[in-house]
DNA sequence: AGTATATTATTGTGATCACAAATATGAGCC
DNA sequence: GGCTCATATTTGTGATCACAATAATATACT
């Protein structure tokens, strides 16, 4: 378990970035995708091998995730995905909405339109899978539907903050949506894109305020059953 | 140049935490009393020398403030603190001010009466180092005061989130307090003590706030002369 | 069978080495 | 002196080894 979705091979193409790095991207898009368990100790050769790196690299690179909270380090030095409490995501919820509402606000004016175009693109395939049921598409989209948005404000402070918080409340996310289907999941995408093409800074606002509140709603609902 | 303040020789006695640990606190009090200049860079075998370590905890522990955005890794690979620019003293701002004032105020309930007077005590040292231009000790107890506010909350998200602001912004701090002295400075952790005895939360929320715009006021006003 | 104990395997941590890239230093030339 | 190029040094990165602590497995005993 714990499998590491990128390939399970590094790609040895990009000579460029250093293989730590190579492992933490890799790492992080596994946490996104909501890959690793709460709860569930991970190794560090074990990813080593996985990845087919030795164990420094990847030493480094959970560090990292350390740092940023998407990982935990027991009392027996072992680390594994941080499991959610309540007030864990009340934290999340309040940080989220500080945050992200701001970050997509200092986006708006970078985005051009064929941002929009593209963003529309992936609102389309968020809304397949989510007819279709196939959460692990959805998860991704609702990612980059997001992060398209974010990073184009290439903000130094606030985008890496609201990364840090994603991979903080993504493996419960996927949980979550694994027990509770896509069904109930509304969207407020096509508010924000409605927003965006007017260029209503405050629908926009507000879209993206909703969208958040909508997620984390449903996760504090199904927290509460445990 | 750089030199990291902690008694340039870690402490033999703690077997309990692991030695990277040990660096990381060491260069994190150094960094937030303003000890290492943005633009300066660290060299990793230079901290382990100073700390009489291997480079490879020095390596983890840097890594670890890398993920924080205390340091940067340049395109050289080489590491320095970061930089202070306009854009990101304003989203500093802005999240500080979103997290900061909600952090005081999750914290208020768990702030007995014997840390209120510990806090009194901070501040009274506080009050003396600003009338004696001391610098440092100011700095140092300002950093007391919030975090023995913040941390009484126990909170495991919006502590750790602001512990890195910290880290981002008090190496400027430290700057522009060392060209502007400690006259200027106005003290609104009195009113914050006052509402604390009144168990006064909106008083309470108001003082960490206006603390906080006073403080980064300053250093908005500041960075324009640059 | 169930439990306590001893043995083995696996883990994170730290040190050391090898190496390529970047930086600093020097000599030589105009 | 100022500049160019070759040499030497220092740097981060990754791999490998050693070791103590933890976890897992096997063994012995009642």
């Amino acid at each position: 378990m714990n499998k590491i979705h990128a390939s399970t091979k590094l790609k040895p193409e990009t000579d460029a970035s250093p293989i730590h790095q190579q492992v933490y991207e890799a790492l992080c898009d596994s946490i996104l995708a909501g890959q690793f368990v709460p709860g569930v100790s991970v190794t560090l050769r074990g990813i080593a091998n996985q990845l087919g790196v030795s164990p420094m690299p990847v030493r480094e690179a959970i560090r990292r995730l350390v740092a940023e909270h998407a990982l935990q380090v027991l009392s027996n030095r072992r680390v594994c995905v941080t499991a959610m409490t309540q007030i864990r995501l009340q934290e999340l919820y309040h940080a989220r909405l500080s945050l992200e509402p701001e970050l997509a606000l200092r986006a708006l004016p970078y985005i051009r339109k064929s941002d929009i175009k593209s963003l529309k693109h992936i609102d389309d395939e968020l809304n397949l899978s989510l007819r279709s049921g196939d959460i692990d598409a959805y998860v991704r989209c609702n990612r980059q539907f997001h992060f398209g948005i974010y990073e184009r404000a290439d903000s130094p402070v606030l985008c890496p903050l609201v990364r840090s918080l994603w991979l903080q409340f993504a493996p419960f996310t996927r949980i979550v949506f694994g027990r509770i289907g896509t069904e109930i999941i509304q969207d407020f995408h096509a508010d924000a894109l409605w927003a965006l093409q007017a260029d209503n800074k405050q629908a926009f606002r507000n879209a993206i305020e909703s969208d958040i509140r909508e997620g984390m709603d449903l996760l504090e609902e199904h927290l509460q059953r445990d």
